[in-house]
DNA sequence: TAGTGGTCTAGACCACATT
DNA sequence: ATGTGGTCTAGACCACTAC
């Protein structure tokens, strides 16, 4: 006997259902191998095209993985801690050391590739750095991978008039990072802004991040602010959201 | 003639790339009814499985949404900000007003459903709130939707010693809400942290949130501490990723 | 080489929304 | 009543992985 009213329920439902009932109850553990296609055809005598279907519901929520010709497999989740208040405070970067090492908490978080390029930046970012219609942007982008593993895409914008000749122009802007230069030159943030939204990669990210099905990602963009106001940075960060946890810590 | 290795791409990805270059460019806006699976089969001489696929792909990236009967339509994204800083400052619980009046900015985010109940918590909330083992915790679950929409499902869990008796344990905790009620017997608090994530989510939260295929939700997890530094409330929130946009200021 | 997941076809029946 | 998307079948060929 069944419990009531499973028969209207879609098979490939029923079959995810199953399989997600065995994950969570650890039948199978991170990294383990699922039935697979062929298996479940046979299991549950159902059409290629519906065990397909019923493992598509687990991908589709990041449970689970499909490797082309090995199998599927359950993902694991060990995400790195970035704290949003603390890692920007004065004696972090106003010394020696770069904003991003801390992200890791030990581990190092490696910038695989910099690029960076005088462009026109999209208009509301340029808007927000107070940058005439049509001027450029100095554009640095950045891609930082924990253990190998690609976990943030990050484009800074910064006014190109501004930040021409000093090290914010090259590939490496040297100990402190950029809020370092720019205090060198008067123009050191002390506010910031952070704006985080989320919703699925585009293919794009998907491949640069190396995402697999069912991981969404995390949007921050983050404006500077020098103590008169102005905005002198703007960074936009995609995030792996299966690496990440982000933290902020504030008072009343 | 076609631009160069395009063959190599699998036919139901260049259907959904044209179609997607079709909504960026306006051709489709939000609202707007896309061809369906019969036209694509038609237009792309292909299979009816492979037409569905090549929707499949919007779908999952959150651009569109199929109504069954009716057709695949173009979502529109427009997010409430929420203010993670400014809405606890003392100005605004301290006083009459709830701390949840200034999320919708203006509309108004209201509380569907409330349940309160004693509870043993998840065993990581027991150990931050410092509950002796097997101790139950005051848990309130609320749902918020905009305009009837569900945007946010939160579930707070304090010291249900503490609380007990307090009208922290009744579905109205009147004016300024659960914190000045904190406030009240001594344990106001005055440090705050939250915890983001983000994922897919399960069938539960899609149900409750009605979301729509390819629409991540984001977790927030609030600890509120007094100014001994004790966690006197745990908030676990999910929200409708296409309905917020979170925002954090902060100073070095 | 055998097995896996990825893509694709050509049908079918259903529940549902709009007309 | 017609057309829509949702589910399902029974085949097929391919590229890739593991052995």
């Amino acid at each position: 006997m069944e419990s009531q009213g499973t028969g209207r329920q879609p098979k490939y439902q029923r079959i995810a259902v199953e399989l997600k009932a065995a994950i969570e109850d650890g039948r199978y553990g991170p990294g383990d191998r699922l039935p697979g296609e062929n298996d479940l055809m046979a299991a549950y005598a159902v059409a290629r095209m519906t065990a397909r279907q019923a493992l598509g519901v687990l991908q589709t929520e990041g449970l689970v993985e499909a490797r082309k010709g090995a199998g599927v497999f359950v993902r694991e989740y060990r995400p790195i801690r970035r704290r949003g208040v603390q890692r920007l405070s004065a004696g972090l970067w106003g010394e020696g050391r770069s904003v991003w090492a801390v992200d890791a908490q030990g581990w190092d978080l490696e910038v695989q590739s910099v690029t960076v390029a005088d462009e026109k930046p999209p208009e509301a970012i340029g808007r927000v750095l107070g940058l005439a219609a049509g001027a450029s942007a100095c554009v640095r982008r950045r891609r930082f991978a924990l253990d190998g593993r690609p976990v943030m895409l990050a484009t800074s914008y910064l006014d190109a008039a501004l930040v021409s000749g000093t090290a914010i122009a090259e590939p490496d802007t040297g100990p402190g990072g950029i809020y370092a230069r720019l205090g060198e030159i008067g123009h050191g943030p002390v506010r910031f802004r952070e704006e985080i939204r989320s919703r699925m990669p585009t293919p794009q990210e998907t491949d640069r991040l190396a995402l697999s099905a069912g991981t969404p990602v995390v949007l921050i963009c983050r404006t500077a602010f020098t103590a008169e106001g102005w905005a002198v940075e703007v960074n936009d960060m995609v995030l792996d959201s299966s690496a990440y946890i982000l933290e902020y810590d504030f008072t009343s």
